[in-house]
DNA sequence: GGCTTATGCGCAG
DNA sequence: TGCGCCTAAGCCA
């Protein structure tokens, strides 16, 4: 759900969709009337993902601003949809879909110079064609915190979420409490490499699927707990050496590492 | 059907 | 550091 891949996967999608077409908004749920009758009958330019931040130019209007947080969903619907069921925040209709936003973090409009500063508080997002990596490097060295904090801070790199870091860190056999600073240069060019490929292929996917096929328990498709080396899986036998995997509590989140495999 | 847990993050203190 | 947001999947009965 959603980490990076979640909203690039809809931004993609709300592009194929929903884009060029005049759209009618409505916020059932009533915490978003104002905003949405502001956008109600106008015409989506184009839906842009940055990390976690969903971005949506109207025409002839503010930027649509929505963060899904952790609870948040987009749920599409085809024409003629029902009424809506629950706590709706944004109703976003075209003609052949709908689109319900419910429990977001964020849905506001923003003007130009506060879309410019959310932006400019984000580091690079492996997903996008114009990121930088090097600002991530630069940033990483710049700390002292562990690298498993700094891969989840937004502004060092947007759209790694807790189950992308503790894969990333795990597959590179990284300790997560290495000091950022301490990470050598062809560690970050592997991690960046690896959250360019994982990331997309969760876009594509929908779904976060780190485990090569020859790493999982079962051939084939990876189910559950399957489809990742170490993330939710206290206790479990690590897929690489066999010895269990251990979580603790950092920045108050769940890390999950292999301590034989991830040491320093 | 109920209970637990969570992929995020801003804010109070 | 801990709380609040307030959805939904996964698990149990």
């Amino acid at each position: 759900m959603p980490e990076g891949h979640t909203i690039h996967r809809l931004a993609n999608r709300h592009n194929r969709v929903l884009r060029g077409e005049r759209l009618r908004a409505s916020s059932p749920q009533g915490r978003f009337t104002a905003g949405a009758a502001l956008i109600d009958g106008r015409a989506l330019v184009r839906a842009e993902g940055y990390g976690k931040h969903l971005l949506y130019d109207i025409e002839g209007s503010s930027t649509l601003h929505v963060h899904l947080g952790l609870y948040g969903t987009f749920r599409e619907v085809v024409q003629p949809a029902p009424g809506p069921v629950g706590l709706v925040r944004l109703r976003w209709e075209g003609t052949q879909t709908c689109h319900d936003l419910r429990g977001p973090t964020a849905c506001e409009l923003l003007e130009p110079d506060a879309v410019r500063r959310l932006v400019a508080r984000l580091g690079p997002d492996p997903l996008r064609r114009d990121a930088d990596p090097e600002r991530a490097w630069s940033a990483l060295r710049s700390r002292r915190i562990p690298i498993a904090a700094a891969l989840m801070d937004q502004s060092v790199l947007a759209g790694v979420g807790n189950v992308y870091r503790a894969e990333l860190l795990f597959v590179h056999g990284i300790d997560p409490f290495l000091s950022s600073r301490e990470l050598r240069r062809a560690d970050f060019d592997a991690l960046w490499s690896s959250a360019v490929t994982m990331l997309r292929a969760g876009v594509r996917s929908g779904r976060i699927v780190t485990t090569e096929p020859t790493d999982r328990a079962l051939r084939g498709r990876a189910v559950g707990a399957d489809a990742h080396y170490v993330y939710r899986r206290t206790g479990l036998p690590c897929r690489r050496c066999g010895t269990g995997v251990r979580r603790a509590e950092m920045a108050g989140r769940n890390l999950y590492w292999c301590p034989s495999c991830q040491a320093s």
